[in-house]
DNA sequence: GGTAACATGTAAGCGGTTACATGATTAG
DNA sequence: CTAATCATGTAACCGCTTACATGTTACC
């Protein structure tokens, strides 16, 4: 509600919207033009966050007219390109937003538990059935996330150790899911041959 | 998509949406009225799923226009209430439903990650502190889970073991997040103390 | 010479939330 | 007698996604 608005905060800055945030910091991170920023999301936050380029272009025009970003036309040849650069107002904005103390809702929207919540109404090999795909799922997530440890780990190397940590949860959260996964399955398979 | 625009399946079932599946499977669990429905979620699947009685009420209507609910009015004194049951036709769109072959896509949408994942912008110390906010809220999340334990376990001797099985999934997962903070935090300051 | 990738947008629609509205009953 | 809970909705809004549009450059 109170989001990019046109308000300005108390210290002169200008609220911004999450999405603006997202763009300004993966500016930081050096992503340069819009394109970089869709790229480096796809390899990164995209996990815990998405963001589509109908949000980054208006976002970059928002924070350049904000002075946090400042950009400038570099066309490859015939072809139009605009990169940007954090400004150190940029970064003040930027470590103001990180450091603000606001509720830090998790949203979650798993079809794949709800279907399993109500696994109760299959019989018991369907449920099982459920089961596997759900485990499958982060099986593959696990991956995925394994594909792209090698950039998050050069990150790191450039000082930027957080995009570590973030990966790591990801692994950590479906390895969790997988484990639970599993030993649910051994426990059904013992009461199966007790009953 | 192809989502309650009043279409239907080849096998004569009505397609509907995920909110509708979900407001099905409630009220097989037991959950009578809207209001019931709408508190059994929140003491359940409100975790990784959400629904509000802006949605539930035209899905307790459209179900019960669909066979796959059978209500009536059971007004309490003067107040009025309309309770519902499912029907043979409804446990059977239920499990086609569970049974689909779709893909469950998890929509993770996590602002403290975000902000975590651009940490390297703050000072080390302030980093940290966010790293604690983050912890701090899977510890709360995970309290709350431990509250709402007996309620799986009571379904689970009425022979529904898959909300305890969701249930630990929540759990595992914030645990999880708790592990990978606490041996960050312990890497930063081992290298602290080295440096 | 065609396909994939680069690069930046517009327009429409949808699912869902927020705010609001209404009234009865129970507990303190 | 007041607040909380029970119970069911309507109306407006909004962030985001999808579909579409457009042109360039690199690669096979």
């Amino acid at each position: 509600m109170a989001n990019a608005t046109g308000r300005v905060g108390q210290s002169g800055v200008p609220e911004l919207a999450p999405p603006a945030y997202v763009v300004l910091g993966m500016v930081r991170l050096g992503a340069r033009s819009g394109y970089e920023i869709k790229q480096t999301v796809g390899q990164s936050i995209r996990f815990f966050w998405t963001i589509s380029p109908v949000q980054i272009y208006p976002s970059l025009v928002q924070l350049e007219q904000a002075g946090l970003i400042a950009g400038r036309a570099e066309p490859q040849g015939k072809r139009r390109r605009r990169t940007y650069g954090i400004t150190s107002a940029g970064e003040r904005a930027l470590q103001q937003w990180l450091r603000r103390a606001e509720p830090m809702p998790f949203e979650l929207r798993d079809i794949g538990l709800v279907k399993l919540f109500f696994a109760d109404a299959l019989d018991p090999t369907e449920g099982q059935e459920l089961l596997s795909a759900v485990m499958q799922r982060s099986e593959d997530r696990i991956a995925t996330l394994r594909a792209i440890e090698p950039t998050a780990a050069a990150a790191e190397e450039d000082g930027n150790i957080y995009p570590l940590l973030t990966l790591r949860m990801g692994l950590a959260y479906h390895q969790a899911m997988v484990d639970v996964c599993q030993d649910f399955a051994r426990r059904l398979n013992v009461t199966r041959q007790r009953g």
